[in-house]
DNA sequence: AACCGCGCCAACCGCGGCATC
DNA sequence: GGATGCCGCGGTTGGCGCGGT
């Protein structure tokens, strides 16, 4: 009964990737593309279970991934989209073209969990951590927030293809796409309850700050 | 120079979801 | 409807590098 474990066969090699092993595999998967992953060992000829092959494609060896640390507008887009999704670092990453969801997950647990803290938040609820006293204030200032009308507006600056947004709305997260000298942004507002206020989409060329409001 | 502790991150493990038979 | 197989996801682990003593 159940499943047979994927990489317990004799003969299979685990731990850290060799430069050859890598080379083997961005070989196939340039020629052939991704298919079937238990396929992949055997044609590729690596001594390595397909899900091995797997994530060692999609976290480190795929061409369009970006290397090196979060930018600051990457980070507050996690630490946003966290608070709406939770630990779906698949869902996360979906949002940051070029990021994996290890790479995500990882940068949560050293650098964002602890930063988070250090600022009084709480990284599970995303919520201020405070003593009992002070609870009932902050909850007052959330309805408030809940019941105003102010329309949305929010402020999106775009500078070598990055973007970052200030508004007025609590929490607010943009995806881009770029084609030569043009982007394409979404922008999506929330509330503290995580329901969407507005969406909305510009474009606009790649070094410019524009304003959009909607209500 | 040697040792130790800690942080980071690549890779592994186990499970759930989905498709197929 | 249950069994089986594959893929993808999220949690966890272990090795390496670096800074402090």
């Amino acid at each position: 009964m159940g499943r047979q474990p994927c990489c317990d066969k004799v003969g299979l090699k685990k731990g850290p990737w060799t430069a050859e092993e890598d080379k083997k595999l961005i070989n196939f998967i340039l020629t052939n593309g991704q298919c079937c992953w238990r396929a992949v060992p055997k044609l590729a000829g690596l001594l390595r279970c397909g899900k091995s092959c797997r994530l060692r494609w999609t976290n480190y060896l795929r061409p369009d991934l970006k290397r090196g640390l979060l930018s600051d507008v990457e980070e507050q887009m996690v630490i946003d989209l966290h608070a709406r999704l939770g630990n779906r670092w698949s869902k996360i990453a979906g949002h940051l073209p070029g990021r994996t969801d290890n790479e995500i997950k990882n940068h949560w647990n050293t650098h964002i969990k602890k930063k988070l803290k250090k600022m009084g938040i709480d990284p599970l609820t995303h919520q201020p951590i405070v003593s009992n006293s002070d609870h009932h204030q902050k909850q007052q200032q959330i309805d408030q927030k809940q019941d105003s009308t102010v329309p949305f507006m929010a402020k999106i600056n775009v500078k070598n293809n990055e973007t970052s947004v200030e508004s007025n709305s609590t929490i607010t997260t943009t995806d881009h796409t770029s084609k030569e000298g043009e982007i394409s942004i979404t922008s999506t507002a929330f509330n503290e309850d995580n329901t969407t206020i507005v969406t909305s989409t510009t474009t606009t060329t790649t070094t410019t700050t524009t304003t959009t409001s909607m209500d």
